[in-house]
Parts: structure tokens; sequence; C-alpha cells
RNA sequence: GGAGAGGUGGCCGAGUGGUCGAAGGCGCGCGCUUGGAAAGCGCGUACUCGGGAGACCGGGUCGCAGGUUCGAAUCCUGUCCUCUCCGCCA
């Protein structure tokens, strides 16, 4: 959510910021409605005002002089009443309109339709080449006795799976490992709830859109209570101190969370149906940052992040690249978005396993996170997060590019402590 | 699952339907005091919206949403959350 006061001053940045998104969205329909909202409000309170002093009066009246002012009081009230009833169809529609209104991109992020148009910022790693046929994560992991999707579906549906033996220990080591890895970093690990109240995912953002991409819950007692699964622990973690007023002292505070994320894939429909590239439910180490509303000091937590991230495809030894998303593939609430795509030999291209986002005050003021600056000025935080690892993305990168002939799998160095100092997965 | 208690400022904690945005305390800030500090004393310490260049003026906020009333922190309803006891149980 954007400042509404900013915006009244930026319609332009606003429209602007839309438009290259490819966001449709009536900057002139908020403003009018917010000046609207404004007169109507000067109204409103000046007969509350009246009504409020005339009260205090009451108190102290009696006899006639008291009739008359309960009469006066009666029509104040009823004016009120009329005003505030023509307010609400007003704020609501402002309201919906402040949740939707798109964050401007940054001025270096690539403007395009689509992904098609993000921009490459460097590779990294050798793509490997095999003397012999490779084979993909589902044939490796199944030869290897490490995956049954066929009993999956049976028992939960598609885009479901079962992990086994190797495959649940390579799983768990490539999660600790992601932990002490961003611990190492100064980051504090938290386990967090996946089921979480509506206002979490209206506050990160995710809300209103991404409703039908979510599993939801119901409260048989209260409807508008239901609570949802998180497709991310970054919903949890970031709507952590919500409604706090942090002292500047504290920040950053930097968190990673750790916690299975699911995802209904609605309207992916044949899209990577194989294997465990999209699939309903996986694990995941996130980091998040939660840090002063300054322009600069986000720009530095992001390449932060990004480094974060990038240490660890390089101690899993895979070659990976990164982009920064263009304008039309960073969603509504970015301000600036990377990649981290790592080569997936099965594919036979590179498939994204990390997506960096930084969105200054946008879910802040959502989730209305702020803190006490020096000069005792309380303003919004800026937040910023990036996956350290998801399991089943650095599964398939991790085991396609490592394999051997026969269907081993070497496992990279950094990971072999984590797996109990074994060189291979073999049968 | 059953029974009960409670949610008030950064924290603790008062609060009779009307000068209550809220006593008192802690904490914090500034000052006095002191060689310096502690103690003591004094003053100041929520957020937000609208108007205004500003001093300031006005509205709102006592978990949340409704309701009663001229007027609600206070009464009523619903709901969320916390705690206690009983039951059950990984």
């Amino acid at each position: 959510m954007l400042d509404l006061a900013w915006i009244r001053e930026n319609p332009d940045a606003v429209r602007e910021g839309a438009e290259k998104k490819g966001i449709p969205f009536d900057v002139d329909e908020l403003l009018r409605l917010d000046e609207e909202r404004r007169q109507l409000i000067r109204v409103q309170e000046q007969a509350k005002a009246e009504q409020n002093a005339l009260g205090k009066q009451v108190a102290t009246l009696s006899g006639d002089s008291k009739q008359q002012a309960l009469g006066r009081l009666k029509q104040l009230k009823a004016k009120v009443q009329e005003h505030t009833e023509g307010l609400r169809p007003l704020k609501e529609r402002i309201e919906e309109l402040m949740l939707a209104c798109p964050n401007p991109p940054a001025d270096e992020v690539p403007v395009g339709p689509d992904e098609s148009a993000n921009k490459l910022l460097r590779e990294v790693g050798e793509k490997p080449t095999y003397d012999f046929e490779p084979k993909d994560h589902v044939a490796l992991m199944t030869g290897l006795g490490m995956l049954d999707i066929e009993r999956a579906g049976k028992l939960a549906g598609s885009r479901s799976y079962v992990l086994k033996g190797d495959g649940v220990f390579l799983e768990q080591a490539i999660l600790r490992m992601a932990m002490d890895l961003i611990h190492e970093r100064g980051y504090t690990l938290t386990s967090v709830p996946v089921i979480v109240k509506e206002w979490a995912l209206r506050g990160t953002a995710y809300f209103p859109g991404a409703e039908v991409q979510t599993y939801r819950i119901a409260n048989p007692t209260a409807e508008d209570e239901d609570s949802w699964l998180v497709g991310t622990s970054e919903v949890s973690v970031t709507a952590l101190h919500s409604g706090e007023i942090l002292d500047e002292a504290e920040l950053p505070i930097k968190y990673a969370g750790l916690s299975p994320c699911f995802r209904r894939e609605a309207g992916t429909y044949g899209k990577d149906t194989r294997g465990i590239y999209r699939v309903h439910q996986f694990n995941k180490v996130e980091q998040v940052i939660v840090d002063v509303g300054d322009v600069e000091k986000s720009r530095a937590n992001h390449e932060e992040i990004l480094d974060n991230a990038e240490t660890m495809m390089q101690k899993l030894e895979l070659p990976y690249r990164v982009v920064i998303c263009s304008t039309g593939d960073m969603g509504r609430g970015a301000r600036c978005k990377y990649d981290i795509e790592a080569w997936m030999p099965g594919r036979d291209a590179y498939g994204e396993t990390h997506s960096a986002t930084r969105f200054h005050e946008y879910q802040a003021r959502r989730l209305n996170l702020r803190y006490r600056d020096s000069d005792g000025k309380v303003r919004f935080c800026h937040t910023l997060n990036n996956t350290v690892i998801a399991s089943t993305r650095a599964m398939i990168a991790l085991l396609e590019v490592h394999q051997q002939a026969g269907g081993s799998v070497r496992i990279p160095e950094a990971l072999k402590p984590y797996m109990g100092g074994r060189e291979t997965l073999s049968v």
C-alpha cells in the first residue's frame, strides 16, 4: 500500500508505475473519491463537534433548556449518522483501491510485459556435460528409491509426492545446511505458524489477488475469521511485528523462517506436470529483513539477501543465473525483484529457485509495521525477503546436475557433513 | 469437549453511562540537586485522521465488529485472543 497523501501529490508516478507493470489502475477515481471523502468528513466532524460540546452541557441542564438541548442533539445525531452512512461506501471503495494500487517499480527495473523481458545480470558456474544419457530427477529419484509419485497421487491427488529413504535425508540435509548458513550470517531462525488469519496475507500483499492460490481453512463459528495456509513463511515472519512500533535500535531485524509451504497451483493445469517442480507442498527456509525506511539501506539489504542465496547455490555447486525481473513479472507489491534460476538438465533450461523482493513501505503500511526514528518520529519500516532454499526445486537441480553414469549422484563437498559424510547417493 | 476469569498507553495497573485519552506506578527524556553518581524533587512522555504556512483547532481510537443512548472504556450481542480448573490426547 502506498501513502495516500503521496499519491495525491504524485498521481502521474502512480499512473506510470501501473502502466509499466501492466496492472490496470484508475488513479483518477481514487483521487476523486478521496476528495469527496474529505469533503464529507469536514461536514461530519463539524456536526460531531457541536454534538460533543452540547452533549457535555446536557448533564448540567434541567427543565426546558434541557429538553431543548436534547431535541437539538437528536437532530445532530441523525445528521452525523447520515454523513457516516454516506462515508461508508466511499471508505470501502478507497480501501479497495488502495489495496489494489501497485507499487511503482524502481528505476533500474526493465520495462516489459512478462518474464521474456527479464534482464540477465550474471551466469555463475558451468553447465554440466555428460558422456552418458542424463536422466531427469524423476528417473534419478525413482532409481535411488527416493520418490513415489504414483502412490502420492492416490493419497493426495496430483502435484503430490512421497519422499522415501535418502530422499528424506537429502531434503533435511539441504534445509539444515541453509539454516546453518543463514544463522552464521546473523539471521534469527524462526519456526512460525503456517495457518494464519487473513489479515496477514492482506498485509503481505498476497491478498487481494492470490486467494485462489491459497488453501482456506474454514472456521465454522465465524465465516469472516477463516484461516489460510501460507504459501511461504514470508507471510508469517513479515507479519510477526505488525501493529508494533519498533525501536530504531532494534533494526534491522533479520529473520529466517523454516516452514512447509502450501500452494493450490490453480490455473497451472498442464504446466510443469512432471516430477516435483510444481507441487502443492514443499519445505523452505526463507529470509526476511525488516529495516528502517531508507531507500539506500533497502538496496544494500536486497544485495545481501541475494548474496546469501547465491552463496547457498555455490556451496551446492549448482550453476545458476541471476535475473532482474521486468515490470510485468514482479507482481503488484514489489519495488524490485531478482530471481535466481538454477540450471536443470532435465528441463534443459533454467528453473526459478529463488525470488528476492524489496518492497519499501508497501507491506509495512498494510501491516502497520513501524519504528520510532532517532528524532522520535514514527515511520514505516521497509521489508524484504528472499528464499534461502526451497526443498523440492533444490533437489531437482542438485540431483540432475550432480548425476553420474548409472544413476548415482555425487554429493557436493559442503553438503557431505549433512549426509553423514557420504560421497554419493547410490542404490 | 465442559466450567469460569480476563483483554485499558512502551510495561504494570485503576476506572461510578457524562470535563476520561484515561488515576497511580514502572520505564524513558529534560532540568534542579551533586566533586561525580545514586536517591530526592520538578517538568514532559500514545497513535491516527481532517483543517491550517504555523501556533493551534476539531474528529476518532480502551482486542475486533455491531447494538442501546443525546452521550459508552463503562450496558447488550457476536467474535478473536489469553489465562485457570476438569475431561481427553499426540
